[in-house]
DNA sequence: AACAATTGTATGCTCAACTAACCAATTCGC
DNA sequence: GCGAATTGGTTAGTTGAGCATACAATTGTT
């Protein structure tokens, strides 16, 4: 017997739409990638530190948008498995520098590869035109 | 002093900005109706049982990308509040039909509401050709 | 009737996000 | 210069969501 098929007004809410697409882009990302036990967040911070050694948390946080509490345990976990190295900052006592280790600089570049993987599937449905006019629009709504 | 910028090649990559849109998304979803005591997700159930009264806990699990352990473990907290109902379908003995409470449709219009405002706010932020552009490119990613 | 597939359920784990409170270093206002 | 306010980091506890696994009941297949 066939399905009657789902209809909703649902699929004009322009958030529920980007709540799915992130759903599927975080799905294909550990499902493809399962294997590196790094999730794109941890990936996202280790790239952040190594284009701004030195980073401090806060900023961090800023950048990717979360709070201090978040950054902290993200943090904490990236310098448990030692890819990331706190240090006193010289010129504000009241903030950690942030830096890769070796271990976390490796760990980056198979990360990398790994996204630019995925950014390819991502990147096979729509065309370059599209690609570019969809950044520029996520951007508007995040910033 | 002025702070050095944060620069990144990250800001290359679609599943970052795809990230970030969804968190800014669900943070002004929470902080602006944090009184409502739902999440998107959970508003999305209402809504979608609301349009197909009877719906399977599968068939909603598909619809917004869960599986069936996720759409469980929400589908009982909105049974809790009283705003859902199970009843087993008549014609399959291993689903389960849902349907809302009275008390759920009291809540889901308040959601809807809420989630009007909220659509307002990000749905300022381009014009009308991006929305529709922009929905449809999403579609391309979730579906 | 025997077997496989589907659906729902229960349990336990992980990650991310948030709050609240606290402390130390810095900056501001006077 | 000094006290007050702010900022950055830390800790602890809570919540939501997602996933894996195992199991029971029902349905479909052969």
């Amino acid at each position: 017997m066939a399905e009657a098929p789902v209809i909703s007004s649902l699929q004009d809410i322009v958030g529920f739409h980007i709540r799915l697409a992130h759903g599927a882009v975080n799905r294909h990302f550990t499902e493809t990638f399962c294997d590196l036990g790094m999730t794109q967040k941890q990936v996202s911070v280790l790239w952040l530190v190594s284009d701004n050694p030195g980073l401090s948390q806060i900023e961090l946080g800023r950048e990717l948008q979360m709070d201090r509490a978040t950054t902290m345990t993200i943090v904490n976990r990236m310098q448990q498995r030692n890819f990331l190295r706190r240090e006193r900052s010289a010129t504000d006592g009241r903030k950690q520098s942030l830096f890769l280790t070796d271990e976390g600089a490796k760990a980056l570049a198979l990360s990398k590869s790994a996204v630019a993987q995925h950014e390819e599937w991502l990147r096979s449905r729509l065309n370059p035109e599209e690609i570019k006019k969809l950044v520029e629009m996520l951007a508007k709504i995040h910033d």
